[in-house]
DNA sequence: TGTACATCAGTGAACGCGCGTTCACTGATGTAC
DNA sequence: TGTACATCAGTGAACGCGCGTTCACTGATGTAC
């Protein structure tokens, strides 16, 4: 139907990572089945194998692209904040980022939580956390732009350059807090207000953690 | 063996919760079963069924079992860091109760990752988050001491009373954003000591975002 | 331009497995008289 | 104390399913001459 239509199917692989992300996202990574996958797309079974190696390596991909959506998602809205706050002064403008980040990275996995889940999940289902153990956590490009808020705001001084190291890995461990226990449903809000509060409350909680004494922004 | 050896096996349903942990902790909730578990008894598959109505409920109970240890292992922490500044001031005394808390928790999901995971499970596999959703994060008795360690934090004047409110869930998320890092293999760190060390750095980020202005204990 | 050939994305059927769960049952235990 | 009966924790076999994966294959596409 698309553009790029050759062979016989057309872009089976993207085609397949494309429904198996829909299939997660509907009932999860642990009822997902290669069958469910390639019968969704009129295709037999096997055929995948002729694109992915297993099972596993497909849930792979579907976790690679959720990382890359993240981190889309996290660009998105630091450049937004950019935009609304174009008249502030540098002070504003780093807390501004610094909040988008996270902010961007708990709407997603309140979004997606089937594949947020699958992004870092357990062991058997999916190894892609473990095949980047070694890298920073969350995703390269997530990490990076946390970082890069952290700089800004050394820079601008809202912190202490004293306190810039490992500051943006404690500011991801909160948000992937907040998000593992909202996905996982350990944590409970009564309405959408309410957690939505209680993560502007976490935001200044991590500002004053990271050593700031300015919160607004 | 033990003391209460009535019927025919005796204490089947407490020897199956104590053979599915076993069987979790070492190959995660993911791929156990049933009858793995009846076999390592040298029972029948069936005779679960006598003492639990499915697979998922004694997953529960293993997750039951698992939160109240976690509880446990809370409780004696804060009961030796008690011990240990027996002779400090109102100040010590709080700022240890509540890093010991926080300790407690990570060292929990660091020793026991698989059973860590089944209490804050993926669905299908482990409905005991959801079950429990209405109430406060983590397992009821450690969500209570949290509060006790916050509490303690507000009388010795660690923190102002303006911050008591969410204090100790904005702790717990932290807590929890850490443990799950480590145990999805998300946050690497190349030897305990450095990750010792980054926990006891996010123990003082943590105290700073609840309002505190002294840190050592 | 037409033909012969190589490539490779797909098919369809089957393998083989382990699983949760159900069935009709058996035999040990506890209890009433 | 002994016997008849109810209870219920266990057995063993089977059901039925869906799964990942493999096999030998087919037929469409691209390419060399």
């Amino acid at each position: 139907m698309t553009a790029k239509a050759t062979y016989h199917h057309g872009d089976l692989r993207n085609a397949l990572v494309e429904t198996a992300t829909e299939l997660v996202r509907a009932g999860g990574g642990e009822s997902f089945s290669l069958r469910d996958a390639a019968a969704k797309l009129g295709v037999s079974a096997n055929a995948t194998y002729r694109h992915f190696d297993s099972k596993s390596a497909l849930l792979t991909a579907v976790a690679d692209v959720g990382a890359e959506k993240l981190g889309q998602k996290m660009r998105r809205k630091v450049a937004e904040a950019e935009r609304q706050n174009e008249r502030g002064d540098a002070t504003t403008l780093a807390i501004a980022w610094f909040k988008a980040t996270g902010r961007a990275y708990v709407a997603f996995a309140i979004e997606e939580p089937e594949i947020f889940r699958v992004m870092y999940g357990p062991h058997g289902v999916c190894q892609y956390a473990r095949a980047r153990a070694g890298q920073p956590p969350a995703d390269p490009t997530g990490a990076l732009i946390l970082g890069e808020a952290v700089d800004r705001l050394v820079s601008a001084g809202v912190i202490g350059p004293e306190n810039r190291a490992g500051g943006d890995v404690r500011a991801w461990t909160v948000f992937h807090g907040f998000s593992s226990a909202v996905v996982e449903g350990a944590s409970y809000f009564p309405t959408k207000a309410a957690r939505g509060q209680a993560l502007e409350e976490l935001l200044d909680f991590t500002l004053r953690g990271l050593g700031a004494t300015m919160l607004t922004a």
